[in-house]
DNA sequence: GTTTCACATGTAGCATGTTACTCACTTGGA
DNA sequence: TCCAAGTGAGTAACATGCTACATGTGAAAC
């Protein structure tokens, strides 16, 4: 049968069922304790149970689901462990990333007019109190600087990272709170950046984290 | 513990397809530059096809794999650029893993032993010329010292970073007469770690990598 | 009241049928 | 000889049928 509306769409159904029902997850619209079937995904999205099914072994691979074997899939709670395993991680990851940033020649200028950019709207979020938005914006944000490294596989890996401590199992409220809070520091490290001072740069991103390790608490 | 005493074997087919399949690319008895199909994979492992595809779709997120659309599986050649984003990922993992490994107190004497009777099996293959076994053990000595830090992720990570290491696509020859060069090296690494010296055990980490950087090149 | 057990329900898991695509190869015309 | 359209084999990709299993429920046995 044809495409329906979509006059060329090549990609992989299993891929398009990966990508809605990640964001479905991230933004919360997916319940926690809560058993989903592949039958119900492949419902909601119009196609069959095989590419939803693959779409899901592809989450439960990336560590945001887990399967209960004849029972259905659901959304994974993090332990506490499980936090500091992942804060763990982007410590080494993310600070040696914004160090080398700071260091970069010639300084990666796009990229940082981007994430001022991004920053711009970021507190334009922070103001309206939208918070999924904000979410989205600081994910870029991050995302935007680390790419300018250009190691595809260090964005990827400190993507999933941000994109798992998303989940549910540890407090995730006041943040709404935090969110101005949140926005000078981003600012201070894209200053720390572009002034070349890597130092500065670290002490930022390792304050934030643990600031944020301690707030998860 | 061993599924042989095991009376019923419950684990998933495309689980263990996945086992199987990465394991074959690992030793090399899949060819590069061929494609292959669900199909033939189904064959041989007596199987349908359905769970060979989710096993191929898991190797090709987890990097080992690409995917021709329509015309099937094969592995993944790294390029250049490839090898230097995993090395530098390893950098940021390994090096500060070490460091922390000789600073941990109380030390993990029990994870320090099985390093050493790794590595005295280790010499064993690499006197008798044994490349895969080398390999092998090679991966498990690592896996075991970083396993230390308790940090499942970082473990699971850094033996991802390593397999995709294995593939073709550089020249991956002439080790056989590194065999005897890298053994030395394990033991430093290990007696470093052992003097709780993390700037020494840090240090050879880093020229490991180095070098190991210089020689795929 | 408590336990046991048969059964109904819903699910993952696997097998298989069907479709549509890619590409190598052939064929025919200039 | 060259090139272009045609075609056929093989494949991923998707849909669907079927089986085994985990679990909740309620009646029967104690």
């Amino acid at each position: 049968m044809g495409n329906g509306t979509q006059l060329i769409r090549q990609e992989n159904l299993h891929i398009q069922a990966y990508e809605y029902i990640k964001s479905a997850v991230i933004a919360g619209e997916i319940e926690p304790d809560t058993l989903y079937s592949v039958h119900q995904f492949a419902t909601i999205l119009g196609v069959s149970r095989t590419p939803v099914r693959e779409a899901l072994l592809l989450l439960v691979q990336e560590g945001l689901l887990t399967m209960d074997r004849n029972r259905g899939f659901r959304i994974r709670q993090l332990t506490g462990s499980d936090l500091s395993e992942i804060i763990s991680l982007r410590r080494m990851l993310e600070i040696p990333a914004v160090e080398t940033l700071a260091s970069m020649t010639p300084a990666p200028v796009t990229a940082f007019a981007e994430a001022r950019m991004l920053y711009d709207k970021l507190q334009e979020a922070a103001d309206k109190g939208d918070f999924l938005q904000f979410l989205s914006l600081d994910r870029r944000f991050h995302l935007t600087l680390v790419g300018a490294l250009g190691n595809s596989r260090l964005t990827r890996l400190v993507g999933e990272l941000r994109d798992q401590m998303q989940l549910p199992g540890i407090r995730r409220l006041s943040i709404s709170g935090e969110l101005h809070t949140q926005g000078p520091e981003h600012l201070a490290l894209l200053t720390a950046i572009q002034d070349a001072d890597p130092g500065r740069a670290a002490a930022i991103m390792k304050s934030h984290l643990d600031r944020t390790q301690a707030d998860w608490a």
